[in-house]
DNA sequence: ATTGACATAGTACACTTGTTCTGATAATTT
DNA sequence: AAATTATCAGAACAAGTGTACTATGTCAAT
């Protein structure tokens, strides 16, 4: 199977990808020794060599620029695709993992690259991956990725990714603030709303979609 | 305007096109060389600049490979989001619609593009649009896309799409042959299977994916 | 025949680029 | 702590590659 990508071999087969789409060529060696800020074009051959190993690309010994990006790396090659940042985990027991804006030039993260539908055009759009079953009254269940578009304040109805503070929770409901409360609103109507108070809610995003492979 | 180009110089463009369609990166000068049996590769450089300035192509001097393919010939060169066809719609009260193969290719059906993670790299899928509020027990909402895959024969295990003949109702379960008898099992684990008759049941498709959009 | 634009050939050079080598450092296991 | 593995550093080599240069050939207009 496949095992975890170290940090710097994330970093790199990131810049390919990106590299590639922009520029409609592969990288070289040192276009991406540069790019990565690595030392070395020996250290970038050795992670190219393990990128390979594990099945993310394939190279063409002894041709320039020969890197081709396998399975679900070689999407980020089409145009009028947006990469976006799946920067974290959402789960009912921990903390909701900022987004700053800051970080998503960064190669640090996976990515997925979606048609501009699912993003509704916007820039400022990350994903979280959904951990376990706490949020099946939102419609959302293990492994679903869930597309947030990064707000400073929610309208009413938006459904929103809260971390109520007090219950240590984190959960995907429709925002209505009243007064100083905050009614949220399950997208299962067999659920009832919760009402908590607005400085116990911490909003991190509007979600825009939901997206479920199996 | 364009001036039409020579027997030579639509070689070259011909076979950088197939070029790039079979191997990800640009082919280089000496490439181009032998691929079309030119004598020099000053040969190839001279028509080069030629396509350049005539716009068919766009070279990043010194740099290998620094080939693009501009207007109409850059479209072989985008590998095609998959365009899945949206069939009908998947209601509790009305049947499921036929997803005839040989339909997908018409325009009468809206469409939807998708990157290839999402349909997995099949070539038969189809999307049906879901009208009510039915199917929440497969963490499935109003309006939410589902992706099936056109299959013969479901696996157990599988999510499918399934019209139950006698109650007149569709529904998204997973799906367990038992002898005679289907069991038919919410993904929501806090709902209860149920077991109908295999006669019953009429599969349409598996679940290949989930798309929400709000 | 002469001219001149266009096209092709052959060659050589300088830079690019994949690869390899040796060694060092860090992380992990024994 | 010692051993093993994984990763990184620096340098050098050889092949790949874009480009420049000169010479030659083609062909239509003069």
């Amino acid at each position: 199977m496949k095992r975890p990508l170290s940090k710097r071999q994330q970093t790199i087969l990131n810049y390919i990808k990106d590299f590639m789409g922009n520029n409609s060529y592969p990288p070289t060696v040192r276009d991406i020794q540069t790019g990565c800020e690595i030392s070395s074009t020996s250290v970038v051959d050795y992670n190219l060599q393990i990128l390979q190993r594990e099945g993310y690309l394939q190279r063409r010994r002894e041709v320039s620029r020969g890197i081709e990006l396998l399975g679900e790396s070689a999407a980020s090659t089409l145009r009028n695709l947006i990469s976006v940042p799946v920067v974290g985990n959402i789960a009912a027991g921990e903390p909701l993992p900022l987004a700053n804006t800051e970080q998503w030039n960064d190669t640090d993260f996976d990515s997925v690259d979606l048609p501009p539908f699912l993003t509704k055009g916007k820039e400022n759009v990350f994903a979280l991956r959904v951990k376990g079953e706490s949020m099946v009254d939102a419609l959302v269940g293990d492994g679903d990725l869930v597309l947030l578009e990064s707000i400073d304040q929610p309208q009413n109805g938006d459904m929103v990714a809260a971390w109520l503070k007090d219950r240590e929770e984190a959960t995907l409901k429709h925002f209505f603030l009243e007064g100083d409360k905050v009614k949220l609103v399950p997208a299962n109507s067999y659920m009832q709303p919760i009402t908590v108070a607005a400085a116990n809610v911490s909003v991190r995003g509007r979600v825009v979609g939901v997206v479920r492979t199996m």
